[in-house]
DNA sequence: TGATTGTAGTGCGATATCGTACTATATGAT
DNA sequence: ATCATATAGTACGATATCGCACTACAATCA
């Protein structure tokens, strides 16, 4: 490993770490007051994806400890997002349920972004970053794959 | 805007959100009991662009608010990797002055590191990550210069 | 069946991050 | 020189995230 090597990875995990922390702050300030890209998030993984999972399940799907999805959870409970029901199948869970409620905020949300990706769009074509997505990808698999 | 260029800008940085928690956790892995990323990233700053800077400056550098950065420093100067010194040129703010143990504790993180890195590039090769890192810059000044 | 082990969710305590408000000092206008 | 405004840092409270430990239920095995 070249020192250059190292470094060229060091820069871009800088870089990634950075981008993740600019663009949550913008997100942020699109969404209603109190609510975190955490919460929409998993709103927007039941929408995507399906509801009726388990929160384990979505906790997982995330890298996050259960503990921190049944904090989220309760928050998206309290702002009547979701619904906690029991697992018929298994005593001990429960599924989250997406409300009308939820879908509206998920749509609402990503409709607030539209400006901002337009915007964004005209200084850097979504054709650009559409040519290095599948490399994030894979350096994602692979860290995914490879976690301590 | 199509709905495809949109779709793609929310691929990229939800990669962007996984990356940066799955290589934060990894990291973090590697560094002694009880310290994190946050504190790392100051010392290694620090080291790279020289010490002697106000907290207010090093926040700036972060983007993160003043408070968080003073929660910081406190952390590093609990452990003896920082000093903070009156500022001869302004009452109000203070310096921050690296210690030998600061620096040592920079070297000792980046070296544990070295062995995730080479495997790391044995799957991606660091001249793939290089031929992406530029937009990633791109793409974090542009965020950083349309901040909210 | 009963006992053991494993799993889902939560309660609790610790730390990180952030926003608001405050103090002390600096800067600029008059 | 004085006053108004701006800035650096901190105190404090709120929320997010996380680890540990516990409870309830499930799965497995004797």
């Amino acid at each position: 490993m070249h020192d250059d090597a190292a470094r060229m990875y060091f820069r871009f995990f800088n870089e990634i770490g950075i981008i993740g922390q600019l663009s949550r702050a913008l997100f942020e300030a699109r969404l209603p007051d109190g609510l975190l890209v955490s919460h929409f998030s998993v709103v927007n993984h039941l929408v995507r994806l399906g509801d009726g999972r388990t929160p384990l399940n979505i906790a997982q799907a995330f890298q996050v400890p259960k503990t921190t999805m049944t904090h989220t959870l309760s928050i998206l409970e309290k702002h009547g997002f979701v619904e906690m029901v029991p697992n018929p199948d298994d005593g001990r869970s429960k599924l989250v349920k997406l409300t009308d409620a939820g879908r509206a905020f998920q749509g609402e949300a990503i409709e607030r972004l539209g400006p901002d990706m337009l915007t964004m769009s005209e200084e850097i074509p979504a054709k650009r970053i559409a040519e290095i997505v599948p490399l994030l990808e894979e350096v994602r698999q692979y860290l995914d794959a490879n976690r301590p």
